[in-house]
RNA sequence: GACCCCAUCGUCUAGCGGUUAGGACACCACCCUUUCACGGUGGCGGCACGGGUUCGAUUCCCGUUGGGGUCGCCA
């Protein structure tokens, strides 16, 4: 039988780092084995779920490259979907709960108690074999010794998440289903609501939680549970994903890099560890370098251009040879785009900012003078290339009998108005003689006059 | 509290009875260097503890401790 997996995220928020981590594995073990991955929406509490929700959780797989052969096309619950197994939000689905329900009443499986509908829970410990984790026997919880049973539908009449998960896997075809150890409780609850539909459970995986740094749980409100934040911190998602996917499961390879085609020939639920794992931010900031400085450059400069964009700085007002250009003296040096506009964006504006900090240390009326002489010297150049530039100034240091360094500074600091950014002369080559002197004279008129020596 | 899962450097992991316990990130030092980074070289650093089993345990078993999860008319 053809594999089925699904991701059923409940839309209350932004997609949970340890969802969108969820999915991945999902969706790479429907892609090693052929299978299909079906998104599912578990709207069922509608005081919680909202539109919007659902359509950042679309927006985050499809920015992660996970797509989906089966589920909604759009974020909203009656619109268009994939798949002959729809509708696809379990808002929509009313019918079949109800049916099921019925189903399980007239068979004396569940009963009414106080309006709401409840299950008749086995009494003896339930044991199952866990693709993950092994076998798995679980004893009743001393509140479950009281009352084993527990609420499918509401007195509200609203299905419970139990029941809406089990009906809709049942349905759906899902042949495993590969979730969140948090789960892993609850199945006992859910194997007995298959057997009492008559059918075989599907085949369980639970996999390992992702921890915050701490090693506590990682909480919506935590910084960095929400992919959101990579979206928008200009993480790559290639990165996002090759870091994920070695949370919790490892190829048993030295080696870090793994392509989507590599990943999808060697994942497999039996090398899914069992322990949690702690999300590592520095590690994967140091990934997400890597995968920038291997990147395409077409799509460097595209998503380069998109950070500043988003920090309010408008490349597209200049020659795109330029902006090309610019991008091209960042490559190797960022870790996120995240910090493009900080680190270089000096490049798209007309007046620049000084960090305070160095302009106090390098804009002194000692440094003026060396300023000036540099500002003659590159003033009569006519050629303007790193490499001329750089033996220029070294050539200067040498006749004024200083270090480069010295030079180097309020140089860097007079074109960039910061101390730390691109190689110093190819920078000079981008931003052009005629901008490299204005900004050397507009430096030089923040710079209080050399006092008289007494 | 009850129940379930888990346990190798700070972190992610390799290891599946005999290894100088390997790699990566982070950290430290040095080299490279105009800054920051990249890169290179080297270093620091780990089998939670206690019992077994065994000629021999990181590895198998039990317990303790610790961490995580679940016990809802949330999902």
């Amino acid at each position: 039988m053809s594999v089925r997996v699904r991701f059923a995220p409940s839309p209350t928020g932004h997609l949970h780092i340890g969802g969108a981590r969820t999915a991945l594995f999902n969706w790479l073990y429907a892609r090693h084995t052929g299978g299909k991955f079906i998104l599912r929406i578990e709207d069922t509490d509608v005081a919680r779920n909202t539109q919007e929700a659902t359509e950042m959780i679309l927006e985050g797989l499809r920015w992660l490259g996970l797509g989906w052969d089966e589920g909604p096309l759009t974020g909203e619950a009656t619109g268009p979907s994939t798949g002959d197994r729809g509708p696809y939000f379990q808002s929509q689905r009313r019918e079949n709960y109800l049916r099921r329900v019925e189903a399980l009443l007239s068979r004396d499986m569940a009963y009414e108690r106080d309006g709401a509908i409840r299950f008749r829970m086995r009494r003896e410990p339930i044991v199952f074999h866990d693709l993950i984790v092994g076998e798995v026997r679980r004893e009743l919880t001393d509140r479950e010794a009281e009352d084993p049973d527990f609420v499918i539908v509401r007195s509200d009449g609203k299905p419970v998440f139990h029941l809406t998960n089990v009906a809709d896997d049942l349905e759906m075809g899902v042949t495993h289903v590969i979730r969140g150890e948090d789960h892993l409780s609850n199945t006992p609850k859910h194997i007995a609501l298959f057997e009492a539909f008559g059918v075989q459970p599907p085949k369980y995986a639970h996999i390992p939680l992702i921890l915050n740094a701490d090693g506590t749980k990682m909480s919506k409100r935590d910084r960095g549970a929400s992919l959101k934040m990579y979206m928008e911190e200009g993480y790559a998602p290639e990165a996002l994903v090759n870091y994920l996917v070695l949370l919790g499961w490892s190829p048993k390879e030295d080696r870090q890099f793994f392509s989507l085609d590599e990943l999808i020939e060697r994942f497999d639920l039996s090398e899914v560890l069992r322990h949690n794992a702690r999300f590592d931010l520095a590690k994967l900031q140091w990934m997400n370098g890597q995968y920038l400085s291997r990147m395409e450059e077409d799509r460097f400069v595209e998503l380069g251009v998109h950070a500043f964009a988003r920090a309010g700085l408008d490349p597209g007002r200049y020659p795109p040879g330029y902006v090309k250009a610019a991008l091209r003296t960042c490559r190797n040096k960022i870790k996120t785009f995240g910090e493009l506009p900080e680190y270089a964006g000096f490049y798209f504006k007309e007046r620049l900012d000084y960090d305070p900090e160095a302009e106090e240390k390098f804009f002194t009326p000692e440094n003026r003078e060396l300023l000036e002489r540099l500002r003659e010297t590159y003033a009569n150049l006519d050629e303007w290339t790193p490499g001329y530039l750089e033996a220029q100034l070294k050539n200067l240091a040498g006749l004024l009998n200083i270090k480069p360094a010295a030079l180097v500074h309020p140089l860097r600091l007079a074109c960039t108005g910061r101390r730390v950014g691109p190689s110093l002369y190819h920078l000079m080559e981008v931003l052009g003689k005629e901008t490299v002197l204005r900004r050397i004279d507009e430096a030089l008129a923040r710079i209080p006059p050399q006092t008289p020596t007494a």
